[in-house]
DNA sequence: GCCATATTGAGATTGAGTATCAAATGAGCA
DNA sequence: TGCTCATTTGATACTCAATCTCAATATGGC
């Protein structure tokens, strides 16, 4: 299958799947552009559906290998539901806002050492966490200031 | 049915269920006895098998009104699996050892502020947000150090 | 092109949680 | 004490996300 679309994520999956000696297949590159087109952050679900020709086991399979590559990261939404979005690179946290939905990453910011000393003093070493935020982004924000 | 065990647990409970003009029913105190004997954290699955004669709607309808109600908080681990755990009042964070299990709170810990901070940076105003650390409990750490 | 094996997809299965609705129960009141 | 009625309960069906199974297919090395 020739590539058409040259997305960096698409470019970037296929090249790290031969270096881990995983095949390019046609599915994986369909599926890895189909991330790349969402917006903001999806469902698998919603990944599922725009991609109606490949089965929903593949689909989660290769979301899978997407995240452990990497590439997308999980985002908790406040009511539970999991969604991913395109990962930059490094420990980052999101900012998720209710209003509209969007989701930005929060950077810059280091937590892990903070934390670690915190909970130090209860003798508890800390080896990994998650961080998600809640509330307004700038456009919201705005919007409701004007109103 | 007459109260047999005094857990503090059982009669907050109840008496903010008068409070609220919920009804004090025989099948809501089991539900809050069985939710006082659970160790550390536990899935709304768990209080199911331990309450054989309650139905399961009702143990996750009961599980749903004593966490808005501020008893029970819920604990996300790492795997993304929803439990449960007597709540400390106030806001907390949650020390998970991957090791053992066991959960602790992290206490005398505020983040809100500097969460706000960081966010304001990019026009992002904090609303709320949830922490859970990842690690190992001062037994489990203490007992790698031994080995 | 051939082969061994990784990958895929249809469909069954699991597991958590919710919806439905008739039957049971609790609490106020006579 | 018994009546009455809204609340609560429980059996069951259902939803939804996600995983498992396994035969069919596609891939990459030769």
């Amino acid at each position: 299958m020739p590539t058409k679309a040259h997305h960096p994520l698409v470019e970037d999956f296929l090249a790290r799947l031969e270096e881990k000696d995983y095949r390019h297949t046609g599915t994986r590159e369909e599926v890895a552009r189909a991330v790349a087109q969402q917006g903001s952050h999806f469902t698998a679900e919603a990944l599922c559906e725009a991609l109606p020709r490949v089965g929903r086991a593949t689909v989660y399979r290769n979301v899978k290998l997407l995240v452990e590559m990497g590439f997308l990261c999980r985002v908790l939404m406040e009511d539970g539901e999991l969604h991913y979005q395109v990962s930059h690179k490094g420990h980052h946290h999101h900012l998720i806002c209710t209003y509209c939905g969007q989701s930005q990453d929060l950077l810059n910011c280091d937590f892990q050492g903070l934390l670690k000393e915190k909970a130090s003093t209860q003798g508890f070493e800390v080896e990994g966490h998650t961080v998600e935020l809640y509330g307004r982004c700038r456009t919201c924000a705005s919007e409701a200031t004007a109103s």
